[in-house]
DNA sequence: CCATTATATTGATATAGATCAATGTTTTTA
DNA sequence: TAAAAACATTGATCTATATCAATATAATGG
């Protein structure tokens, strides 16, 4: 079974709101702000107070978790997606986890108490909201998976493909990561990556030229992340 | 922050039970059926067919994602909690991970159109599923950076302290886990296990007679889990 | 546009922990 | 209860990858 990538989940989180009525779907909208980011700032603090929800609009945000000064980034966020969901719990409501946005982002903040209230008020809507807790935890295992099975090759292969596939849909993109983001991303050294980076350039596996990289033998890329 | 133990969930996922009707908990167990499984037989199997939700009632039971021969553990699941709700989604079906009986272990298979029904029909008992998830979800995200933030050393700390404290709730337990288990759990070799719990042993942190562990210094165990 | 700071790159070195190999011990089974 | 199989232990070696150090390049701000 080929490895899946694992850096993000598909961007269809919206869709848990068509099942909502009209009337919620008002309520809804009167309960929540637009809120603005920009480039590196903190959407969700890990630990502090839950109030709200957030659904990506626009832009691109990292959930990760710290421990002092260590990290580990759990998933990228693409618009159109939930995050803040495992902060539904009956009882504690603090964020579990940290989000920042890796470029200038436009989020929606959600009242979390209205969201809990939807939730079993429309049986619909709720089951919709499991559906995606369950994908969201078949990409955390996935990816936990990757970074714990995988050496270095196999898990910057892994995250090319995903960014590739999931994140910018298409071979060719303009990466505004720097290779220290990425080296987080793929959990290692900032310098294992330019190897590595250099390495594949070399193997004709990727088209490098700064920012832009253009994945050249997918195949083989593919190959690398299901057994490297 | 001290670092959370993380190989297994708190043990009451059964409470999401007292959400439902007297009417809905006997549709409920008319759609169940109790099983009884053999140490080291399994009891879901990664890619096929998920027809029910597992309750486990006795023994003790491992939660992990395979491809080919590579294995990663995802959990521990104790008597009281679910197995398989993040297969609760509306379309695809299939378990996302396996899991197998440590010991001897009775479970109940509930059937899974009848509990997404009661998810939809119960807003109480939906919500409380969700509160499930995301504790899972904040179990798995914490041991994912065990695992890949901290060293040898701390990550067996970190088993240990859970085993004790959640598992078998006592500083003294007897441990029918093999090293190779152990290290499975720990993310490392079994060579390794068995060398890092002598050296545990030498410094009095720990008590070792065969398959019987007594945490001796808890305080240093949980310090070494923290930095380690 | 120059100075400063952040980022990228390259090479050299150190090490945690895997793997390999051999032997001892316990458990299972026939 | 003897033989076989599984498990535990110890030591020696190997390697992937982090870390350290130095320099090059790019981005940013006054």
């Amino acid at each position: 079974m080929a490895v899946r990538t694992s850096c993000t989940v598909s961007d269809d989180h919206y869709k848990c709101f068509e099942a909502l009525t009209e009337e919620q779907t008002a309520l809804l909208e009167k309960k929540q702000v637009t809120v603005e980011y920009n480039k590196g700032e903190i959407i969700a603090k890990h630990g502090s107070f839950a109030s709200h929800v957030i659904f990506l609009c626009e832009g691109l945000v990292k959930v990760y978790i710290e421990h002092g000064k260590e990290i580990l980034i759990l998933k990228i966020i693409s618009p159109g997606n939930l995050i803040g969901l495992s902060s539904l719990t009956e009882g504690e409501d603090t964020f579990q986890y940290s989000a920042a946005a890796y470029q200038r982002s436009i989020a929606k903040l959600i009242d979390i108490t209205t969201f809990k209230h939807l939730i079993r008020e429309n049986g619909l809507f709720a089951s919709r909201v499991i559906s995606i807790l369950g994908e969201n935890s078949n990409q955390i295992n996935n990816r936990f998976f990757c970074l714990t099975h995988r050496q270095s090759y196999g898990r910057l292969a892994n995250l090319l493909l995903c960014l590739s596939e999931r994140v910018f849909k298409s071979d060719k993109f303009e990466l505004d990561l720097t290779r220290k983001e990425l080296a987080e991303l793929a959990g290692m050294s900032t310098e294992n990556v330019i190897r590595i980076l250099k390495k594949f350039q070399e193997d004709d596996l990727i088209i490098l030229k700064g920012k832009n990289i253009e994945l050249h033998n997918i195949d083989a890329i593919q190959r690398i992340c299901d057994l490297g």
